[in-house]
DNA sequence: GTCTATATAGGGATAGAC
DNA sequence: GTCTATCCCTATATAGAC
């Protein structure tokens, strides 16, 4: 029902012309993937090019530079997650004992379904790891503190709740980045351990992880 | 004490004629820093050549490829946190209802120590990341995977207590890469953060930190 | 055991046409 | 708005001398 190798978005020459905002947005979330799969220096904007179906001058062109669209990437990418975590938390919520691991579930939730958008949770990491580059690095370093002020400040977590809420997410996005997913079917091991990490989301991981294997 | 700006093993030319065994050492512990910094694909054969002193030729000439010198740093490191692991596990521990989180305590520091050599935890880090390289994906997740067997089995920790660990240490590494205790004077949220991340290990993790600040 | 020189490929960025 | 052609630098890897 989902595994009919998409025709993917890979016009070898002669491109429409459509407006520079949405060539924009499609350039951002090709990007995504792209990046947050291979990281920053590991990817190309030749590849980035290929996979928005446009040439790589162009990619080069809108952006200015491959370290500038990899800025806008992770702008584009922590915007959508404060997103998502704000609109989770305008839900109403109990009150009193349980509240703070209440909202946390959900939060959790929230990021995992995330996943959708491969390339989102991707490429924030992709971002994490790149502390030692000058621009991006200090980008990255403000997101972070974001999300974590987020959390305490909004979501309400006390130090140590918000610790654990984002150790999770980091061992999340380990296991994304690690491609563990993808090997569940052959490891009692993995299964295990991702049964264990993902709880009621395992279902959904398990399928967006081997579909992305397809259009590899 | 320890600020000296110590004189970095740089050679320009005419290394002396040592053991290759030795020389191999000296490589991968260069290659260890360079590639935890920076990643795979972000680092450079010459980078790793100048933090060994001595040629660029000579480091391929000696691992054949720059992939294979990543899996050799890759393994090192596994190598080295195994080892640590199963010697604080050697020591004496309390039986009954508090076994469980004293080892985890106990892992957990052994673990933090190991920032001494800070191109182990990183370049483990840079490993997990690149789940998409073929060969060094595979050797990432089996390590990965080990260092969860060694947990459940040899530490006896329930399916969760396994999650959390792991989380931590995902967590732990993410900040590293980030380096944001690099900032930790300049922003009191950052000092927060970490002050909740590393309790009793914060001076350590922040002296580390700031001296490797220096020689980068 | 270690270097210098170099072949060769890849990739970011620019110029300029359409 | 989008492409083709291309410049030029960087990086891995090889050859071969010492």
């Amino acid at each position: 029902m989902s595994s009919v190798s998409e025709t993917k978005a890979e016009r070898p020459a002669g491109a429409e012309r459509i407006p520079a905002i949405q060539r924009r947005e499609q350039i951002l979330a090709a990007a995504s993937e792209v990046f947050g799969e291979r990281g920053y220096a590991g990817s190309t904007t030749d590849q980035v090019a290929h996979a928005a179906g446009i040439s790589q001058p162009y990619v080069v062109r809108m952006f200015g530079t491959k370290e500038n669209l990899f800025i806008e990437v992770l702008e584009r990418a922590l915007d959508k997650l404060t997103v998502a975590f704000r609109s989770a938390l305008a839900e109403p919520t109990p009150t009193g004992e349980s509240r703070q691991s209440f909202v946390s579930a959900r939060l959790g939730e929230t990021y995992v379904d995330l996943i959708e958008d491969r390339g989102i949770l991707l490429s924030i990491m992709q971002g994490f790891i790149a502390g030692h580059e000058p621009v991006i690095g200090a980008r990255a370093r403000a997101g972070f503190l974001s999300i974590y002020r987020l959390l305490r400040d909004e979501a309400g977590f006390d130090a140590d709740a918000t610790m654990e809420f984002l150790a999770q997410g980091m061992l999340f996005n380990t296991l994304l980045a690690l491609r563990l997913p993808e090997s569940f079917d052959d490891d009692d091991t993995v299964e295990e351990l991702m049964r264990a990490t993902f709880h009621t989301k395992l279902d959904l991981v398990i399928d967006i992880s081997q579909e992305s294997e397809n259009h590899a």
